[in-house]
DNA sequence: CCGAGGTGCTGGACTCCGTCTAATTCTCCG
DNA sequence: CGGAGAATTAGACGGAGTCCAGCACCTCGG
């Protein structure tokens, strides 16, 4: 199969470009089609539903590229990780510090502007840690 | 293989069938043993390790009834599901209002007095939803 | 005592998300 | 150009969890 990773004739690609290099992340088409799908809007989604977007018309990237792709990018603070199902993890492109709500009956992640919740100041950590993130989630179920 | 479902012979299981009973749950042999195994301590356990726990000396439960009684269990509000780590589900037999440490350089899961974290009122829900839980998972790791 | 029906248990096949591997392609720079 | 190193790929693999068809055991009525 033929590949051509230097063509890039959306203007938009340049943009997401700049975006993986600020962050230290060497852009190759794989990475900025699958960066245009996350940033298009704040949404969460999974791999899999990221992996068949980026390859409806035609095939962009591999499960294993996208796969390493997420990881990358959540490693590098561009996504964050959402894990509220144990079957598959979410990846939220909005990093600003927020909370969740998750519907248990229909499977839907929704954001919570983090001024909606107080959240006191952090325990005590335990002996010779130091904090990574601190994720809220509120459950919730269809009272219909 | 010969069962004995009705045979007791350890007074600790008394304590757990009338447990399991008050909770609406039929008591079983098995459902006693996973009990037993869960309620001997405060702590955070896997299905797989519940499983090989309960079989170690002899065979108690097959992988199939330890997960669907796990899962009994957390729908009778006998324990608590924990989802932190997207490739397994911890089961915590503490079910007093708390949050959790999460570690994710060792997996280590620890518990945190609600008092310790100061959590306002909750953020108005989604429309026709109402509460199923809040989960405030604190995610560190090693300093050294 | 017998048989029927209901609940629970079982092992093994199966599914699904995610990872690994070995081989190929691309990029970059001397 | 040419070679080293990074990125990508297809497909095999792994592990947690689910499904299913059949068996074991309990209860109850005759």
């Amino acid at each position: 199969m033929k590949k051509d990773h230097q063509h890039s004739e959306f203007p938009h690609n340049v943009d997401m470009a700049e975006l993986l290099r600020a962050h230290g992340i060497t852009p190759t088409h794989q990475r900025t089609e699958i960066a245009q799908i996350l940033f298009a809007k704040p949404q969460h989604l999974s791999a899999e539903q990221i992996l068949s977007i980026v390859n409806q018309d035609k095939p962009v990237a591999s499960k294993a590229t996208v796969y390493n792709t997420l990881g990358l990018f959540a490693e590098h603070g561009l996504i964050r990780e959402v894990i509220v199902d144990p079957s598959k993890v979410f990846y939220d492109s909005n990093t600003c510090n927020h909370h969740h709500f998750y519907n248990v009956d229909t499977g839907t992640l929704m954001d919570i502007e983090c001024e909606r919740v107080s959240l006191g100041e952090l325990p005590t950590l335990p002996e010779g840690t130091e904090p990574a993130g601190v994720d809220v989630i509120i459950r919730v179920r269809n009272s219909g």
